[in-house]
DNA sequence: TAAAAATACTCCATAGGTATTTTAT
DNA sequence: ATAAAATACCTATGGAGTATTTTTA
């Protein structure tokens, strides 16, 4: 269209011209209407041969946009980290760290987003997380993700306030053993249940179980209400409700790992910083 | 992605497992990462692999779209028509067609410009319009796009209101040989001076020129304040201004044509009922 | 008749298939 | 040991080039 003559343009397409002739022959016969009429003077283009070029312009536009995108994403140079986390625990890691980042990777967006374990391992699969700050559930994501340890805290037992347990200085493991547990549902925080399980075992005992709940919040409801027992990790020591007494486990061998989740691949610099940041931070508190 | 397995993602898409890996190799290695981990169990989406789903999704169905409408155009079946005219001409022609049209063809959308021949020739050339209703001037498009006279209407005289053959009753072209003559500038309506030049020479004498201006409101100005002449299509015979008289010109061979021009290519069966509706009212009228 | 596009014909690169090997659990 | 991906090797199609013919102003 610019050039007016399959000559010239095959000449600045650097292809020779019956190429060129045989190149838009074939689009002609694939639309099935002329995008030029042909004479002794050149070609000139038809109606459809402008509506090819405004509707395609922008198509093209649009992928060697995401084509340079994603060259840069491969190359290590992308332009946004975005992290999953648990609001409760993992500020207490994620907060300072962000700073610092800032500092080192400017020109690199954080998206931070607070969201349940089950949520973070959705987000993973679906590639709307790059890294998850996951507690145990971590291990749940089996080797669909990689995974590293960022720290490993204690255990707390969950008990009603009037339950005679909570009168106690000191509590172990084994003292629950004729208690009924409470969990989340799989749904909301993967692998719960099974950690509890195993603690269990380790204790030697196996948890018998008398309901599930949706949410941290109605786990305390319904320990409260049922004189029920649940464990949680520790960071959670200091959000007791009323009605509810928190204590931490004498068990030795009773803890909680907190994760971190990548997405497989290669690890881009500006990811590995964060990472490193993380770790750092986790391993100082 | 989907399958987590080349072997079944390559007989999905119909092709062999080894064909299915070379084409990922390729664009991994185009890329420069890649994009699925490999195991004995499959194959693994890396972060990357999910940034160009992300991305490319939107891209091939904007390009799907925009093939449907061409090829859609390309059979005839035209979604809108884009129509260029003159205001102050063509609104007789156009008008009482539009209704009509819309009886025909519900489901076609007429778009309607008030443009200048200059304006529209190039909105022609840029592909912005499908038809333009368009003088004279359509003569100066040469052979960039198909033609149809749809009227031949007469001419008319415009002098200022004191001029001596204000007062007559008829005048002939011939009258004029010696009076100076103004014309709009050539980018606003191309090929005037051409047409009054010719009808000038087919009465037997050269027009002499005293000013070119930029549109019919600066010309009556100028005649009036110069006691220039100039010559116009008749149609707007009624739009004399205080100070200016239109008279019509005596002369058979005075005539100005009404011209439809098209964009090179397939005639649509829509634009083309709309083209005989022009074409029928112009007759009538 | 001259400029431009279309065709004829040839060649080579590449995409695809089959058979086989390598790898990882 | 087995399932899955990678490689080796071969074939055929299609895209590109050169030389030539056809078309039209």
């Amino acid at each position: 269209m610019e050039e007016g003559s399959l000559n010239r343009a095959a000449a600045r397409l650097r292809v020779s011209q019956p190429t060129l002739t045989r190149q838009l022959q074939a689009i002609e016969q694939e639309l099935g209407a002329p995008l030029f009429e042909r004479g002794s003077h050149g070609v000139l283009p038809t109606g459809l041969a402008h509506h090819l070029r405004e509707s395609m312009t922008p198509v093209i536009g649009a992928y060697d946009r995401a084509w340079a995108e994603l060259t840069a994403h491969a190359h290590g140079r992308q332009s946004q980290i975005r992290v999953g986390y648990l609001g409760l625990s993992a500020a207490r890691f994620l907060t300072p760290v962000v700073g610092q980042f800032r500092e080192i990777h400017p020109d690199v967006r954080l998206w931070l987003f607070d969201q349940t374990p089950g949520e973070q391992l959705q987000a993973l699969r679906k590639g709307d997380l790059d890294l998850a700050l996951i507690g145990q559930e971590g291990a749940m994501a089996g080797d669909d993700f990689y995974q590293q340890r960022v720290a490993r805290i204690g255990v707390i037992a969950v008990l009603a306030a009037g339950h005679p347990l909570a009168e106690k200085d000191t509590i172990s493991l084994s003292e629950l053993s004729t208690e009924g547990f409470i969990v989340p549902a799989e749904s909301a925080v993967p692998g719960r249940k099974l950690w509890i399980q195993q603690l269990c075992r380790k204790a030697g005992f196996s948890p018998q179980w008398v309901g599930e709940t949706d949410s941290v919040t109605d786990t305390f409801a319904r320990i409260a209400a049922e004189q029920a027992v649940s464990l949680l990790p520790d960071y959670l020591l200091q959000t007791a409700p009323p009605g509810i007494t928190l204590m931490r486990l004498s068990d030795r061998c009773a803890f909680w790992d907190f994760t971190l989740l990548r997405q497989r691949g290669r690890l881009a610099p500006a990811c590995r910083d964060l990472i490193r940041l993380i770790a750092e931070t986790a391993k100082a508190s």
